[in-house]
DNA sequence: TCAATTTTGAAACTTTACTACGCTTGGTCA
DNA sequence: TGACCAAGCGTAGTAAAGTTTCAAAATTGA
């Protein structure tokens, strides 16, 4: 939550900061004080960190208060070591694990400030599902396509600038498209988001802050890494397709019965089917 | 606080004890409710959950509300809890959360037993990288397929039975085929992998006790999950796709200085390529 | 410099937490 | 048995919090 804060603080306006700023500075002040306090310590008015709270994907102060007693009443587990040249091969490895841990700990502990009900419902609701992303991301689009549609649901999985934009084209009003980006700036794919035929949602796995975050019904927030070091690997990766298994599961759960059955059966098929 | 709860329980009267019960049988959903919400679900009334706070020694149902969620999101620790049917979205999610932390910290705990430095010495003279993978494990050979080639090595994905085999009929001496299976039983891959042309080289990430392993040169092992539940996600897929993060990084530490650069390039390329 | 847009706070409004008070219930003593 | 008391509880009202509206102020772009 915190994280979160400092990375939208660039973007706000100039009173909206300030009031970003004195809750980075006294977060566990802030977490027990009433609007009119905040408002007061910030030097600014209650609408102004209303805005602010709904600017950062949260439904009013009352949110901001429970995110923010979550932030402070976490530990800070496996810290990130950046990779040296002089590292053993086994010590480059351990350092690489330890930042894909813990860049999953902080999606885990982010959990409940990520719409994961709004999702379920979209996709409870999908004709089809499709996946879009290029590079890196077309990987995570691949995983989710294998992912979502052992569940029963069609499912596809673009990952070509062409393929996106032609399907973006012929989207239908009940066609759930899942952009998976992680700067969101890519224009192509921003345009494709934004002319969606027929009026497909959009749900958007991307830095909330980007251009494409602004086009989506829904907005999967996964916030751009810093590049410490050219060793890092892009473990926000592993984030999305982590978050990417929970909501399948949490699909599963919402669609009951029907898909429990496939997912059984499809699990069912991979069990030594060459062996007879 | 949800012990405390449950400590003072009998000395509460009968609709405080009402209140304290369904706390602790819904903590998050009271966590977010209000004041009215709480006492309609306890069949009571307001004025009794406040008498509740005050008993428990709380300031007033503000406090119950900060102190709850706080409990809630203390971690207690990542052990793997089934997901059940009746489970909400946000549980659900942090279960599936918690399984996939587990299975990298198994993986870190695990590392040194892994031949991370002869898979690095082995691709570190590759003509060309070729990852193979069917279904899911299609994903993880696309995924390792951009994470090499981003070193300047030849690198390709072959995802389907006919690719794979073909590109065994034609492989040669210095090529390292990298076969991704989590079985290790499909026929046509296991014969690949046997019948490779030229003597290529074969590194599996499977299950080391299945017969893919025994064709293959060098085994990065990865054993089958049990499957405890049909919720239950590929979350060995994220292991496999970490580990290859690891040996990614321990490679261009082999590498050296010409990797390096090309690394810093790709990472260059993508930052902000559209501003201008 | 002027129009358009965005940002901002004052004031009205709604909801939420909390309080005062009186009714009910169950038990006790004359 | 019946009057009284005390604890427990809820109704209704109040104060305070959060939220929305709207118009003024600031900023931006032409």
């Amino acid at each position: 939550m915190l994280a979160q804060i400092e990375n939208r603080l660039p973007s706000l306006s100039r009173a909206e900061r300030r009031v970003g700023q004195w809750l980075l500075a006294h977060p566990r002040q802030a977490a027990e004080a009433t609007l009119a306090e905040v408002a007061g310590a910030c030097g600014t008015s209650e609408p102004t960190v209303i805005r602010f709270c709904r600017r950062l994907g949260l439904g009013g102060f009352r949110e901001l208060t429970l995110r923010l007693t979550e932030a402070l009443s976490r530990p800070v587990g496996y810290v990130h070591r950046d990779v040296v040249a002089d590292d053993k091969a086994v010590d480059a490895a351990i350092k690489v694990l330890d930042a894909s841990i813990q860049s999953l700990i902080e999606v885990r502990a982010e959990l409940s400030s990520i719409p994961i009900e709004r999702a379920v419902t979209i996709l409870a609701d999908a004709r089809q599902i499709v996946f879009a992303g290029l590079g890196a991301s077309g990987s995570v689009a691949h995983d989710a396509c294998h992912k979502f549609f052992r569940l029963g649901i069609p499912c596809s999985a673009l990952t070509d600038t062409p393929s996106i934009l032609q399907y973006a084209a012929i989207a239908e009003a009940s066609d759930v498209m899942v952009v998976i980006s992680k700067t969101g700036q890519a224009p192509e794919v921003v345009r494709a988001a934004a002319r969606r035929g027929g009026g497909a949602t959009v749900i958007a796995l991307t830095d909330p802050g980007s251009p494409l975050a602004r086009e989506a019904a829904l907005v999967l927030p996964c916030l751009p890494q810093e590049d410490t070091s050219v060793y890092t690997p892009m473990s926000s990766r592993l984030a999305q397709l982590a978050l990417l298994d929970a909501i399948q599961v949490a699909l599963a759960l919402a669609l009951g019965e029907p898909a429990i059955t496939k997912l059984r059966a499809s699990k069912q098929a991979l069990k030594r089917p060459w062996a007879h």
